[in-house]
DNA sequence: AATATCTGTATGGTTTGACAGACAGATTTC
DNA sequence: GAAATCTGTCTGTCAAACCATACAGATATT
């Protein structure tokens, strides 16, 4: 075996429970539309070869699609995907946050599932820059649409700034409007990052989810005019549901072509 | 138990592989920098208490994650985080993609997995606004920084299009220029889309991963003059070494406060 | 030096997941 | 109607994961 100075074996073995990994593979397939509504999928030991499993966990996996109602399975027939199993996200620009949401005219509801006073972790405390011992709001908040879900929000505010609003406030009115209004701090940069993580037990349980399912997540961390931090927001989405879309226009001429944003995003009339 | 109309149970219990599921957890916070380097974790007894798991779990967990050299271990001592292993992502913008890794002067390289024409499926054709029977080419590539693999991606390019350029072109000149250089179409709009999704059995082993890890996604549709599809990319992303980054400004004056983005995106200087 | 705490290691028993194989019933095809 | 194919259901076997428990060696604290 070759061992070198910094031995960073990454690839770690470990492929548990197949029949869950099938299912996660064969749901993205079906909601990502790769597996369009009403086709049949191939049979039970048609799948079990492909994958190499057996029949046995192919059919827990089918178990599980079926219990979701994204599959119909018919005896002697076939699996099918089943119609309306491809649901495409509602779709968000990123100045404009749930504006699209807003304008269609759906239901949007937020829960709060806690909100205290606590000293931050460090990362947290090092985005915000904050000083030593200082104290943060800690609130976490789960956002739904049609009763249904789709995103789960840890914010985290300084201490001097949280306590110019009331719990109350905060369900009512957006943040950002709070703060400007009380005038103890003026927002004016803020940083955003896009990536991707598991879904842990609580978000799980909040998103109606299962442990382990991949997420979407954005980190805004929102800035003072004197760089000192306002807000620094963690969101969990699920990608099923929700789904950040940019259009991008071609402008410029030969020699100096560039991508620019347009300024109107489109939501995805879907199939 | 009540039974509605449309009785999607999504929330199917599963939960397997307590030692795995503790091991994402801690990665997830000591990458994420929520345990700051050089800090010890709670004792083995301690997490076993906490997660409600054994010490054996726990210690299957640990060792994964000191096979990674994210963490090291002292008989007697207890398990601290390794500096240098909350490494920040490599960050880029929207519009540029990749010019902030080109600007950095690092080596970037692509692999080739594979190269054929073929029936696209049904996701592909639709979004690509296809004839029937309309057939695509499509390659499969692996983006590397420093020898290590950070990005896959899939594209799909209709056939009277991919056939203007050679296997070899695509491996030295970006997609869009060859398709502008062969005055073929004309790219003007796209769309991308960012989302979430698990790492199958093929992404897993081509970016060092394990099977089920999460990856950000992103998908761009770019279109000609004449709405006509010119190619489909989905790439997937690790995100502890590529991430999606925003910076925005706050403009206007109140009453018409609006958040937009800045041009020059910033590179994390991370610790 | 004594004590408490922590990692390293080993044992045995229980539970769960995956497997091959077989058969019944439904459906489609010939 | 016969044959082939598919889902539904049931065995018994085997390996892996998990658990409780115990003890040795290293380290830090008192």
């Amino acid at each position: 075996m070759h061992q070198q100075g910094t031995d960073r074996r990454v690839n770690v073995a470990i492929e548990p429970h197949k029949a869950r990994r099938l299912y996660l593979l064969l749901r993205d397939e079906i909601s990502s539309g790769v597996r369009a509504p009403g086709v049949r999928l191939a049979s039970e030991p048609a799948l079990a070869a492909e994958h190499g499993v057996s029949r046995v966990t192919v059919r827990r996996a089918l178990d599980l699609l079926a219990a979701e109602g994204l599959v119909l399975r018919r005896p002697g027939s076939g699996t099918f995907v089943r119609h309306g199993a491809s649901a495409r996200p509602v779709v968000a620009d990123l100045p404009n946050m749930l504006s699209a949401l807003i304008a269609m005219g759906r239901a949007s509801k937020v829960r709060l599932l806690s909100f205290d006073y606590l000293r931050p972790p460090p990362d947290i405390a090092a985005a915000l820059a904050l000083d030593t011992d200082e104290r943060v709001q800690r609130s976490v908040r789960v956002r739904m649409i049609d009763d249904a879900p789709f995103s789960y929000l840890i914010t985290h505010v300084p201490e001097r700034i949280g306590t110019t609003y009331s719990e109350a406030d905060l369900a009512t009115t957006p943040f950002l409007e709070l703060v400007e209004r009380s005038g103890i701090a003026a927002p004016e940069r803020a940083v955003q990052t896009i990536s991707a993580a598991l879904a842990g037990p609580e978000m799980a349980e909040a998103l109606g989810l299962g442990i382990g399912a991949a997420l979407t997540t954005m980190t805004r961390t929102v800035f003072d005019r004197d760089g000192r931090g306002v807000e620094h927001l963690q969101a969990f989405y699920r990608p099923d549901r929700y789904a950040f879309q940019f259009d991008l226009l071609r402008t410029g001429n030969a020699g100096a072509r560039k991508w620019t944003p347009a300024d109107a995003p489109r939501a995805d009339p879907g199939p």
